[in-house]
DNA sequence: GGATCCTTCTTCTTCTTC
């Protein structure tokens, strides 16, 4: 069943051309309207196509589910040993109890505090903070099975691809990348925006590894201004919970929290960040919440860059948004007690 | 010195044709 799905959706593109099979949509098939040129499969037996034929027009969405293609994978690559495939959807229910984004005691401040260099609490180690967890673990711990299975079975096959030591090293390289693109956007955030009249980013020299990356960015930057905050730790006052907050700035005069991402594939759309969004807004409502912070931010950016250069996708999450996202992150907090 | 923490990433079907 499974080698004749795939070779179905294969053939999808191949379908409307002229394989002449007894559907209506095809009557304007060339093949049809020319008997010497007549495929084999017009004379077959309607029925007993009608139903494979309809499953692969019927939608413009795969007929593949997690369901079948872990059968295939299973064939093709061995049992998966955690795979989940039930669809709850925590995105789809309300949190049971709507904590705040917004804290009244503080207000939106419209006037930059005195200048200075940007607060960077850093996060103290050695401390007890296993009763803390960070909102990186918490969204880790609490995946959607869906996630699980697509996360697990994209796994699989880079392994399968480069070996368990090549994927190994394939992980470390994508981390280094990301560290250092992180550390190189610190220094220019730190840096007094200077590099806004110093020499123009693109033709800054960075290692090579992040070259790309940073010309990516580099755009962005220009409209990034009023940088209150680089890498710091934010802490949520009652809901028990911490992170470290990329970077708090104005982007075109809307004060954000900000996320430098790398990526290798391109992320054009908001839903191609996957979980980045609830990351966000996670952060955002503990700086709210958090007293070492006097102001409170109600907007987001995500930004995603490019190693070959290509300009970087800015994914802008506006308060409303935001407030959307808050709750997702609610319940994936609920979600993470209960598991506990 | 070693262990741990917070991050850094990774996912969504897949093919051809124009």
């Amino acid at each position: 069943m499974f080698i004749l799905k795939r070779i179905v959706s294969v053939g999808g593109g191949m379908v409307p051309q002229c394989t002449s099979l007894p559907v209506r949509n095809f009557s304007a098939c060339h093949c049809l309207s020319s008997p010497k040129r007549r495929s084999p499969y017009s004379v077959e037996d309607s029925e007993r196509y009608s139903s494979l034929v309809k499953s692969v027009i019927s939608s413009r969405v795969s007929a593949q589910t997690p369901e079948s293609l872990q059968a295939e994978d299973e064939h093709i690559y061995g049992r998966i040993v955690k795979a989940q495939t039930s669809s709850t959807r925590p995105e789809m229910k309300e949190p049971r109890t709507l904590h705040p984004f917004l804290h009244s005691e503080k207000t939106v401040e419209t006037e930059e505090p005195e200048s200075g260099p940007p607060a960077r609490i850093v996060l103290e180690r050695g401390q007890d903070r296993s009763s803390v967890p960070s909102v990186t673990r918490i969204l880790q711990q609490t995946l959607s099975p869906e996630q699980i299975f697509y996360l697990e079975r994209w796994k699989r096959k880079m392994i399968a691809e480069l070996g368990e030591d090549g994927f190994k090293e394939y992980s470390q390289n994508l981390f280094r990348q990301g560290h250092h693109f992180h550390s190189a956007v610190e220094d220019i955030l730190t840096s007094g925006e200077k590099w806004k009249n110093d020499h123009p980013l693109e033709t800054k020299e960075y290692p090579p590894e992040i070259q790309g990356y940073m010309e990516s960015i580099s755009h962005i930057l220009e409209d990034v201004s009023a940088v209150r905050a680089t890498e710091t730790t934010v802490q949520h006052n009652t809901l028990n919970y911490l992170g470290i907050v990329d970077c708090v700035a104005r982007y075109r005069g809307v004060l954000c929290v900000i996320d430098w991402k790398t990526s290798e594939r391109p992320k054009p759309f908001l839903s191609n960040t996957y979980d980045n969004p609830i990351q966000v807004a996670a952060y955002a409502g503990a700086l709210n919440s958090d007293g070492n912070y006097k102001y409170q931010v109600e907007n987001g950016l995500i930004v995603v860059a490019y190693k070959d250069g290509s300009p970087a996708h800015a994914h802008q999450l506006k308060s409303e948004l935001m407030l959307e996202y808050w709750k997702t992150w609610l319940l994936r907090l609920e979600v993470f007690t209960e598991q506990r």
